[in-house]
DNA sequence: CGCATTTGACCAGCGC
DNA sequence: GCGCTGGTCAAATGCG
């Protein structure tokens, strides 16, 4: 898409710095498991047919939105913030606005479908927002009996306010 | 050896 | 109906 070198350089500007605050949460407690059962979650992609006579697939009986939201501005300077959670990058796209990629981060737990995405304002790099989609099911596995950690996260949430 | 990360390509949805 | 963007997956590679 960005490949072609031909308009993209004129429109594209809506940029709606709306970000909600560490505290401002409009969603509803909406378990992410919507798509726990996502194992039959095929990919009919390079190879076309997987199954032709299969047309029990596709139960989208759940509404593939609604999902919570959760945006937090972070000031940092690296956009790795652990927040004690096993993530797995799983993609990485440029935004139009921006010109610092998006990256897209995945909890690595059974059944854990949390999805993270890491932004950084074009308008200022020391700004980071993560949006944070689903909520954990799982405890952190992450030893949390460092202190250093525990006070970096602090010394962040500081900073947020 | 296992896991996490990287890049490219593909699909779906929406707009016009 | 076609084009475009965003989003996700898949395979390969590197590192521990």
């Amino acid at each position: 898409m960005v490949s072609n070198s031909q308009s993209q350089d004129d429109h594209h500007d809506d940029y709606d710095d709306h970000h909600e605050k560490p505290h401002n949460y409009s969603g509803r407690y909406d378990m992410g498991q919507m798509m726990s059962t996502a194992a039959a979650m095929e990919n009919p992609r390079s190879n076309g047919p997987p199954d032709p006579a299969n047309d029990l697939g596709k139960k989208k009986g759940e509404k593939k939105s609604r999902k919570p939201r959760y945006a937090f501005q972070t000031r940092s300077q690296v956009d790795i913030l652990d927040d004690g959670y096993r993530w797995r990058k799983y993609g990485q796209k440029a935004v139009k606005n921006n010109k610092f990629p998006r990256s897209y981060y995945r909890c690595t737990h059974q059944g854990c479908n949390v999805k993270k995405q890491i932004q950084r304002l074009s308008k200022d790099e020391g700004i980071v927002v993560t949006t944070y989609e689903g909520m954990h099911s799982h405890p952190i596995e992450k030893s949390t009996d460092n202190f250093e950690h525990i006070l970096t996260q602090m010394q962040i949430y500081t900073s947020s306010f």
